[in-house]
DNA sequence: AGCACGCCGACT
DNA sequence: GTCGGCGTGCTC
């Protein structure tokens, strides 16, 4: 029997699967979908078996070495999808492979000298290894690397050897179990024989009468003893002892109260039907749920992953990063218990792996989580939904950058399900699919509780400065604040901090403090003073004059959360202001601590950046501030004014969701802008088709498709060289009717100390572009894996910026 | 990614 | 004449 497996080594030289032997006490234990030891070359690699065959063209086969999972952690469907999805975004398959599985089950390698016998009397090393038989090279590295080459030429010399090691680090938590191997009454009889000293021991032994089995930390703690006291009891024989796996509960001493379905209101029940009527046929269909804010979307959710669980089937549910916050988490898990897993980043390493392996074994049928749950390992899908499905962080912006969106329907075609795309303000790209009825558009226009949409005023920020108004708030906004203050109502304030935040400037020269690495400015950041730059983490202090022209004036300018934060205290100093932002949510836990606080009413005003547009449901926020709507209009990115758009929008959902009607004030310079007036007027009809009238316009998506190629190299010559040969060979093979931009420098021409160049190519149609591009990658594979060259590739952008 | 193989400069 | 530099190519 040979396997065929594809190694861990993300190389276009080794993007293919290599043949292995089955040694046959492995026969009866490897499926496709295996992670496996292999041999490859001097060393050991994990590898992900892909299928067998009965010959190969190779006749020197290597074993496997050993096998790690115990049942397949890719399913035969999640090998197939990975083959397509390797193909469609150019990554290598195990890229692919590992983008689908908790990063805990990646491997880490090890490479470590080993005496082989007995070292000879002038062994020069003897004081390194000092009694061990075994160093580590990285021991070696940090401890003495001067020494390294004597370890090579002793290990060539044959009295080391160099053992490579593979370490699995998905590791399965352990807790130690007592349970009572006596009845109870025995026990009890037992206590009450026991000496007088061993009071410990008493207490153990009667705690477990009421409860015969617990575990060893819990009864530890509870009856104040040592572990030498169960010890004692176990070689008595009145208790066992033993060591089980338990998952890892990031939700430990949380009950969700159990809610039950609501009835669905008129115009909900209408748009489930599709829905409804899919599943039941057993169809794949893909439905554009586009619901404004407030109008019940999660219910609808909600009541079809019932039915799904109902018909016995499983259901992933997509909810961008940002929005998988604890009150979304309870909604879930509070309808259907035990039975959902929750996948997000705020999970260690070790808690996603354990929710993960609760997919595997089918303890879960629903899995709630960002965009990689996409990748959960069910075989009996019913449904996939993705809320709030324009969000850009659905598309993975390394590779493999693949869209969630695409893999869903791909694997709703698979199971021959459906998917939701749930938004109130869905894409361009799915709206116009909707409209060409390749999905099915189910529309929700009023909100559940028939309120109304707030009212949205726009505050014009140039007039506000024409009459003398220099500080951040309009006037309008903050007697709009007074009032909510004066009544005891609750106020989000919103910045969006894209493209806005605080950057250092010398009003003397006008020099602007830039990353060294990368072709970014600064940001300022008040605690510890410092300088930091959010693409690469280089921090820098706040230097005192300006280093270019030694002048006294050099301040950061624009309007982070810290600033809006210390002009609230001073206009508003009566008022209790909550900020999130990166530095105030760091600390794991400390975002749902700030919300919890905001929504006992602890704050009167929540103060924050993107974190705080959606998913927030405060009944007593009744005003809701956007303090600079167009920051992000004017990045160079065709996408600039749907996400202004949208972004509006989701904030101004923020207000009046409960019975206190709700207002919303958008502060802009561009008042004008059609993004911000349709959004004001909460008109998502009219934004598309003036939208989509531009993007044809500009021949952007989704008229045309976008594939975007990098080229960087920390030297600029080679960098322009590389991408002009990509763009020439490009306009070789592709239609006239294709249009090549570039090369050009990247929007942020240098990152990490290498340069960018960019290739854009915008297509209608082009069935061989990918082949084109891998052959392009093939050219430059030798100085991709030999030097500093690197060539992105993405398929589909979201996102020029 | 590693590592071996192989071909040119400064050393016993 | 040898040790060792790192350019090139392969790993089932």
């Amino acid at each position: 029997m040979i396997a065929q497996v594809v190694v861990d080594l993300p190389t276009g030289l080794v993007n293919k699967s290599f043949d292995y032997k089955v040694p046959e006490h492995l026969e009866s234990s490897v499926l496709p979908g295996m992670r496996v030891i292999v041999p490859f070359g001097p060393r050991k690699l994990q590898g992900f078996v892909t299928g067998f065959s009965s010959s190969s063209e190779h006749n020197k086969l290597k074993p496997i070495e050993d096998v790690l999972d115990p049942v397949p952690v890719l399913t035969d469907e999640l090998l197939k999808l990975g083959q397509w999805l390797s193909e469609e975004t150019l990554s290598f398959y195990i890229t692919v492979f590992q983008a689908m599985l908790p990063a805990a089950m990646k491997a880490s390698y090890s490479k470590s000298f080993v005496l082989t016998g007995e070292p000879p009397d002038d062994f020069p090393l003897s004081p390194l290894f000092s009694g061990r038989d075994e160093v580590s090279l990285e021991e070696v590295m940090r401890e003495f690397p001067e020494s390294l080459a004597l370890f090579q030429q002793q290990a060539r010399a044959g009295v080391l050897d160099v053992i490579y090691k593979v370490k699995d680090q998905a590791v399965k938590k352990k807790k130690k179990f007592v349970r009572l191997s006596l009845t109870a009454a025995e026990a009890e009889a037992m206590a009450l024989k026991l000496p007088e000293r061993s009071v410990k021991q008493k207490e153990v032994l009667l705690s477990l009468c009421t409860l015969p089995e617990q575990e060893l930390q819990t009864l530890l703690n509870s009856t104040g003893s040592s572990a030498q006291s169960v010890a004692s009891l176990e070689k008595k024989g009145a208790v066992c002892i033993d060591t089980r796996e338990v998952y890892r509960d990031p939700f430990a001493g949380r009950t969700e109260k159990k809610t039950q379905p609501l009835e669905l209101t008129e115009l909900q029940e209408k748009a489930i039907q599709p829905l409804l009527h899919a599943m039941e046929k057993n169809e794949h269909e893909t439905v554009l749920l586009h619901g404004v804010t407030g109008s019940g979307k999660t219910e609808i959710y909600l009541q079809s992953i019932d039915k799904a669980l109902n018909s016995g089937k499983e259901s992933i549910v997509l909810v961008p990063e940002i929005a998988l916050t604890p009150q979304m988490v309870t909604r879930f898990k509070g309808r259907f218990g035990s039975k959902v897993a929750v996948l997000h980043s705020g999970l260690s390493k070790g808690e996603k792996y354990d929710e993960w392996r609760k997919i595997l074994r089918k303890e879960v049928s629903v899995v709630v989580g960002a965009r990689s749950a996409v990748f959960a390992p069910f075989q009996n899908l019913g449904l996939i939904i993705i809320d709030e499905e324009h969000e850009t962080s659905y598309k993975q912006d390394d590779n493999p950058r693949y869209h969630a969106r695409d893999v869903a329907i791909w694997r709703g075609n698979h199971h021959s399900c459906p998917v939701v795309l749930g938004s109130a303000t869905p894409s361009l790209e799915s709206y116009a699919r909707a409209q060409k009825g390749v999905y099915t558009l189910s529309s929700l226009t009023k909100r559940v509780m028939m309120q109304e949409l707030p009212p949205v005023e726009v505050a014009d920020m140039r007039e506000e400065l024409h009459e003398g108004n220099r500080s951040m708030f309009s006037r309008l906004l903050m007697e709009e604040m007074q009032i909510r203050l004066q009544n005891n109502e609750q106020i989000v304030l919103f910045l969006n901090r894209r493209g806005y935040s605080s950057f250092v400037l010398c009003r003397d020269c006008g020099y602007a403090v830039t990353c060294p690495h990368c072709d970014i400015s600064l940001t300022y950041h008040k605690k510890g003073h410092q300088l930091k730059c959010h693409y690469c983490g280089h921090e820098e202090m706040m230097p005192e004059t300006c280093p270019s022209c030694t002048g006294q004036h050099i301040r950061f300018f624009g309007t982070g959360t810290q600033k809006v934060e210390e002009e609230l205290a001073r206009l508003l100093p009566e008022a209790r202001v909550i900020r999130m932002d990166v530095d105030t949510t760091s600390r794991k836990g400390s975002h749902e601590k700030l919300l919890t606080a905001f929504g006992k009413g602890e704050a009167d005003i929540l103060l924050g950046t993107q974190m705080i547009a959606k998913g927030l449901d405060f009944p007593k926020v009744t005003l809701v501030g956007v303090l600079a709507a167009d920051s992000m209009l004017h990045l160079p990115d065709f996408r600039a004014a749907e996400k202004t758009f949208q972004l509006l929008t989701q904030v101004a959902g923020r207000a009046g969701r409960d019975e206190l009607p709700g207002k919303v004030v958008i502060q802009s310079y561009d008042c004008g802008h059609y993004s911000i007036e349709f959004a004001s007027r909460h008109d998502f009809l009219s934004f598309y088709n003036r939208e989509m009238h531009t993007r044809r316009s500009m021949q952007y998506p989704p008229y045309y498709f976008l594939s975007l190629i990098t080229v960087s190299h920390p030297d600029l010559v080679k960098t322009i060289e590389v991408s002009e040969k990509a763009a020439e060979y490009l306009k070789t093979k592709l239609n006239s009717s294709s249009i090549i931009l570039g090369p050009v420098a990247s929007p942020i021409a240098r990152l990490k100390d290498r340069y960018r160049y960019q290739v854009m190519v915008k297509y209608k149609n082009e069935p061989g572009l990918r082949l084109y591009i891998r052959e392009i990658l093939n050219h430059f594979q030798r100085e991709i894996t030999q030097t500093q060259l690197q060539i992105a590739v993405d398929m589909n952008v979201q996102s020029i910026m």
